[in-house]
DNA sequence: CGAATAGTGTCTGTGAGACAATATTTA
DNA sequence: TAAATATTGTCTCACAGACACTATTCG
């Protein structure tokens, strides 16, 4: 079982490239979408501060996830994530270090699991610095996908604790997509996907609000 | 700028993974849509058959779409694709050759421009052999890729040269979504995308066919 | 009571699905 | 003329968007 070219030479004797991951981590601070950023190690030397998706390269043996979670764990601090895979880079002179692809990632993340740090920052995702690579493309490739998810779903990448209010969950796709949602159009559309505690919320002046969960998995469906 | 991980270490010094593409190449064949499978070359030693998509290691300084070009080139003489990324397969295990990373692609090819071989064959993909390693999962992921392209755009992926009658695109979106498609439904939707040439196509009996061709794309717009 | 928030009624427009009718050609 | 194919008319249903109304609570 062996690759084998039009010279005969098995392919495995070639120079490999470098597989890096980089991961865009979505949360929602201030009621706007944001993105999780490090400081590069090269600015921390002085210089102008430069900004960057935390990344790694991939070790032999290990999965695409796991080093999306080792670079998230190593660099922010951040454990339990699902990343999901957005696309392979692979443009070349993308990278000064020479022939390196990157498999960009995302996942979401609650802004309180995210431990502050002097090395990391929280950007809203319409106000970003100047980033390294592609990496601007990479987030902009997340927050489409994000927004894909959360278009029908109620919170599919659980942002809200259970329980919560219609109000709340609206706020929360308020933030994804970047503008006002209708609550009555909204409303609609989410409640098929909820499940009623039976349960009230009362904040303030005003009508005791409805609390819901997300329904549970359907057993066997997996 | 240098990644390091907590041991100090420089990660180029890791031992680095293979990089392999994996390519669905779709087309119609019999009204069916179909998918490129290549013999392996230890079958041709003997032994029974076994079957694969077409695929190669990715060279240093090579990107992806230049690397599936040429693995199809090499193993089934078609040129002039347009290859889109699927997504990365990575689980270990999934290649006996050790660390293998695959990024599936697809693209899609008019039937009379694969030349024909001994060892290749041109399969219905509701009805695939037994495929080694993840090649059947590639290949449900090209066929839904695919179906979603032609959910609403008529032809985007070039099957018919131009111009075509409604009917003959119909037939073809019929292969592609492996069902019938009702004729009004489909005509008032895809018209919208469509440029009348202002001819008429007759053949056999019944009311001649309106002649069509795809718009051309919107100058300024790319 | 009045303000504020929650939730419902209902109208409208759009678009897919479906069936039927009309139009144009050849055998 | 009959059969075959192309094209159009139109009805229904579902659903999003939008506006207005009712319901419940607190100050």
């Amino acid at each position: 079982m062996t690759y084998r070219d039009g010279s005969g030479r098995t392919l495995e004797d070639y120079p490999r490239p470098s597989v890096a991951t980089d991961t865009a981590v979505l949360t929602i601070s201030g009621g706007r979408l944001c993105v999780l950023l490090t400081l590069t190690n090269d600015a921390a030397r002085g210089g102008t501060p430069e900004w960057r998706l935390p990344g790694t390269f991939l070790h032999p043996g290990e999965t695409l996830a796991d080093a999306v979670r080792r670079s998230l764990q190593d660099k922010a601090g951040i454990v339990g994530l699902e990343p999901r895979q957005l696309h392979v880079f692979d443009e070349p002179g993308r990278d000064d270090r020479g022939c390196v692809l990157s498999v960009a990632h995302y996942d979401v993340v609650r802004e309180e699991r995210m431990p502050a740090s002097d090395r990391t920052r929280i950007v809203d995702v319409d106000a970003l610095p100047v980033l390294e690579y592609d990496h601007a493309k990479i987030i902009a490739f997340a927050v489409v996908a994000l927004r894909a998810e959360y278009r029908r779903a109620p919170d599919p990448a659980g942002f809200l604790p259970e329980p919560f209010t219609i109000r709340r969950l609206r706020q929360v796709h308020e933030a994804v997509a970047g503008e006002r949602l209708l609550p009555d159009t909204f409303r609609r559309t989410m409640l098929a996907g909820l499940e009623p505690t039976g349960d009230l919320f009362s904040e303030g002046r005003g009508r005791p609000a409805e609390l819901y969960r997300r329904p549970a998995p359907e057993p066997g469906v997996a």
